[in-house]
RNA sequence: GGGCUCGUGGUCUAGCGGUUAUGACGUCGCCCUUACAAGGCGAAUAUCACCAGUUCAAAUCUGGUCGGGCCCA
């Protein structure tokens, strides 16, 4: 062999370290291919990648979807497009203000708001850091340089702005609903926070007298509601209780500040059959309870405050904890004799996700988005979205039909987005900022060019700076958003709005939303929601939406489990002669996995090939190494082989006089490049990712270079330019997926890196009706091939060793030369 | 408890009314053959989760069951 070119033997972890320390180390070569340049003049095209929240450890899942982001990314790029793919961190939120309770061992409002806010970001910034080198790693090609924070003031104010607008529009309002409440964590929650959770309660039979001394028994777990109890319901067909109905009944505690009976009605919603059949209804138990008060319309009480406690009505009761308080009463019934039995039952018990405390019902004046108005007009723009696959796009549609009451947007938090808005001493009127600054107004007074404005009618009433005086003294919102009140704009963000209009023209709706599926309901519900609200556009032309990453056995990896696989360890599996290996519990034992030698590329070569996007994938990094490392050298010798002979000069223009196996070869790889072309504009990396795999490892090196062999080796420059040709394009269109492997090939044997081409490879040749002949060769091409190697081995024949009395079929006449020189037929 | 979704050899995957059910990896056997044992040839491995139904014909359509997953209550 020739002295090839490309002086490594074998493609390995270590150069690929070595390359994309190369990529990343030069700032400005990485942002003139990377960065977003928005007067380019070519389509825009902006992915709104889910920022990662920072919490220490970023899941393997997530690491190989966002890899396939990137794929996108690039193959974007390839097709000509001026790519934003931005770099985001979410750094709002409730997680980082545990963690920061959980190092210091101290409860958030127990310091100082100013304090516990910087304690916070500089908790977080340590993860951030970790985070970005593992998205350089993983070989990301996001902007880094226009790094976005959500907790930075250029985001926040965006969420800022969009509040101010829709209040001004009047699709954000307040009001005093039932809100779901956290008390230990002191905030409002949404329904998308609760979760259930099966815990051991208390179930308690309390005896009630009737004004007329008819006793009742009545099952309960929450014995100390009872001084909220507005109403006793019975089922309407319930016989047994019929006589009771319309009778007042005697609350068995002491309460205050309200009337100690209560009237027996009847409702639907009773189960007879549990418990006695009677049920106390009180403001607020639960979601029925609530349904209850509104359909009988009932005033409610206010049992529980905003710490926990009991309030007033509940007499002697007042001022305890609500876990106390029940004890409190459970004893005191017992010592009256009021109480038949306690049971001890598991029950669903609704908690937070975050802290998982119980939650409460509270009547709180809060902060709502208002979406029930517009669920039609977004189902009209959803149908303009494409989806992929298209049948996830089901998992939004179910979760709009459960959508019955408005989004409530304000928390009782600290690291969060501050409401922007200031309240007149009377209360009648409201200051808010102008757009595009980030205001604190816990802290802060309203900054020059706020408004003021009617709290109710919401008419712009004036300047803050000409109306102050008439505003006496004024009060900022203590309350924050929800995260997914900033985590719904990003694709807002990053398509330049508020900051950039210019570039958001022309980059809204838009391009992509890439996700897991596991945040539709939340995150792609709530972005799609402010488009309509603010635009009455479809946010997105394409909604990306990829399955979970599972251990190896299909389960959901988890701590608990210990089923768990960390991305880096896999990513530097390989480097530096280390291997790999993983101690994971499976279903009946743990395992021990071993693998030799992963990497980046290996690793997204194998999300490419090996999951179909949507489905839930497995990851095993035994298998990922098996199955794909090989693929990559068998792509590396392909061109380490074609580097032994000297490129043409010119490689666009097309030889005359090529013989049919070129010009077969070259059909091939005209359909390869269609095939993939069509794939990278639908955004469909699995078909991509294996057309290059199978003309790469199959029908390239075994079929045509075999044929072509002879001919490289006695210098033919038409074999040789077919070869550099198909090299150099495969490498460019496998680029999206394994660009350091792409580009150190690519750049070694032709100059110039296959990741910075950003116009398609077209074929070399017509691909007409010819090139579809010759395309329906390649079957028999191969088979015959086969079958002659077949024969040699079964005659215990060497490859190379002379055969007669071997058939060419009559289709492939034409190739008779070529074949007679690969087999050495005589 | 409800909704949605997935269920094809050990693993991944094609197919989406008529195929001897595709391909890849792994496994096993044989072969050092001048880019490549990271290769070549061959073999074994699938009642297409299960049960019913529609049909001349079902992996494919319908209903149900079970299992994984997501979401909700």
């Amino acid at each position: 062999m020739a002295k090839p070119k490309i002086s490594e033997k074998r493609w390995s972890v270590d150069l690929e370290k070595r390359i994309q320390e190369e990529h990343y180390s030069d700032d400005s070569l990485y942002n003139n291919r990377y960065g977003f340049n928005p007067g380019s003049g070519k389509e825009v095209f902006v992915i709104d990648t889910p920022p990662p929240y920072p919490s220490g450890t970023w899941h393997i899942g997530a690491v190989a979807q966002y890899s396939m982001i990137d794929v996108i990314a690039r193959s974007q790029r390839l097709l000509g497009k001026e790519v934003f793919f931005p770099w985001g961190v979410d750094r709002n939120g409730i997680n980082i203000e545990f963690t920061v309770e959980k190092n210091t061992k101290r409860k958030m409002k127990s310091y100082d708001r100013a304090e516990f806010l910087q304690l916070c970001k500089d908790t977080i910034e340590e993860y951030t850091v970790a985070m970005r080198n593992t998205a350089r790693r993983v070989g990301l090609s996001c902007d880094f340089a226009k790094e976005y924070l959500t907790d930075a003031p250029n985001y926040r104010s965006v969420t800022q702005a969009i509040f101010v607008d829709l209040f001004r529009r009047g699709e954000i309002v307040e009001d005093l609903r039932p809100n779901i409440y956290d008390p230990v964590e002191g905030t409002t929650i949404a329904d998308a926070e609760v979760e259930r959770l099966n815990r051991m309660t208390k179930l308690v039979d309390v005896k009630w007298y009737t004004e007329s001394g008819a006793e009742v028994i009545i099952s309960t777990t929450r014995p100390e509601l009872i001084c909220a109890c507005g109403v006793v319901v019975v089922h309407p067909e319930d016989d047994r209780y019929r006589h009771l109905v319309g009778q007042k009944i005697v609350l068995p505690v002491e309460v205050e500040n309200r009337e100690a009976t209560v009237e027996i009605r009847t409702h639907p919603s009773v189960k007879s059959e549990f418990g006695s059949g009677v049920l106390m209804v009180c403001s607020f138990g639960d979601q029925n309870d609530v349904a209850v008060f509104r359909e009988l319309g009932l005033s409610p009480f206010q049992a529980i405050d905003l710490d926990g406690c009991m309030t007033s009505i509940a007499g002697p009761y007042s001022g305890l904890k609500v876990n106390d308080a029940r004890a409190k009463v459970i004893a005191d019934l017992e010592a009256m004799g009021a109480i038949l039995q306690i049971v001890e039952k598991e029950q669903e018990v609704p908690v937070s996700e975050r802290g998982k405390n119980p939650v409460e019902i509270i009547l709180l004046k809060e902060w709502y988005v208002r979406q029930t108005h517009i669920q039609g007009r977004m189902r009209e723009h959803i149908d303009d979205i494409e989806f992929h696959p298209p049948r996830n796009r089901q998992f939004l549609l179910d979760w709009m039909e459960n959508i019955s009451i408005d989004w409530p947007i304000s928390r009782r938090r600290w690291y969060h987005t501050e409401i922007p808005i200031w309240y007149s001493e009377d209360n009648s009127r409201v200051i808010v900022p102008p757009p595009g600054t980030y205001v604190q107004p816990w802290k802060d007074v309203p900054p020059l060019g706020s408004r003021v404005l009617d709290r109710e009618t919401r008419d712009d009433l004036g300047s803050w700076e000409d109306m102050q005086e008439d505003l006496g003294v004024i009060i900022g919102e203590e309350k924050v958003f929800d995260t997914w009140m900033d985590s719904s704009n990003s694709n807002l963000f990053v398509s330049g709005y508020i900051n950039q209009m210019d570039t958001f023209e022309k980059a809204f709706p838009t391009g992509l939303r890439p996700q897991g599926k596991e945040i539709v309901r939340t995150w792609l519900y709530y972005t799609l929601l402010k488009s309509v609200l603010l635009f009455d556009k479809p946010g997105f032309k394409h909604v990306w939406i990829d399955g979970l990453g599972m251990d190896p056995w299909g389960r959901k990896m988890s701590k608990s489990l210990g089923n768990g696989i960390d991305a880096d360890s896999v990513l530097e599996c390989g480097a530096g002669g280390r291997t790999g290996s993983w101690r994971v519990k499976g279903p009946e034992k743990s395992v021990q996995l071993k693998a030799n030698k992963i990497g980046s590329e290996c690793f997204r070569l194998w999300k490419a090939c090996d999951a179909q996007v949507g489905d839930d994938f497995h990851i095993n990094p035994e298998e990922i190494e098996a199955k794909y490392f090989g693929v990559l050298t068998k792509i590396f010798n392909v061109a380490r082989f074609a580097s032994q002979f000297d490129a043409p000069n010119d490689l666009e223009t097309l030889p005359s006089d090529l013989e049919v196996a070129d010009r077969w070869v070259l059909s091939e790889f005209a359909g390869v490049l269609s095939a993939v072309k069509n794939a990278w504009e639908s955004i469909d990396i699995f078909t991509a990712a294996r057309a290059i795999k199978n003309f790469g490892t199959d029908v390239l090196p075994s079929h045509w270079l075999e044929m072509a062999k002879t001919r490289l080796y006695d210098g033919d420059l038409n074999a040789a330019w077919v070869i550099h040709r198909i090299v150099r394009d495969l490498l460019t269109i496998f680029s999206p997926i394994c660009p350091f492997f792409c580009h150190h090939l690519s750049d070694t044997l032709y100059g110039t890196s296959a990741v910075d081409v950003d116009e398609y490879p077209i074929s070399s040749i017509d691909d007409d009706s010819e090139a579809e002949r010759l395309r329906s060769l390649t079957s028999t091409l191969c088979e015959f091939n086969s079958g002659t190697w077949r024969a040699k081995k079964e005659a215990g024949l060497s490859l190379k060793a002379e055969i007669s009395g071997v058939k060419i079929p009559s289709e492939i006449t034409e190739f008779e030369g070529a074949l007679k020189a690969m087999h050495h037929l005589q």
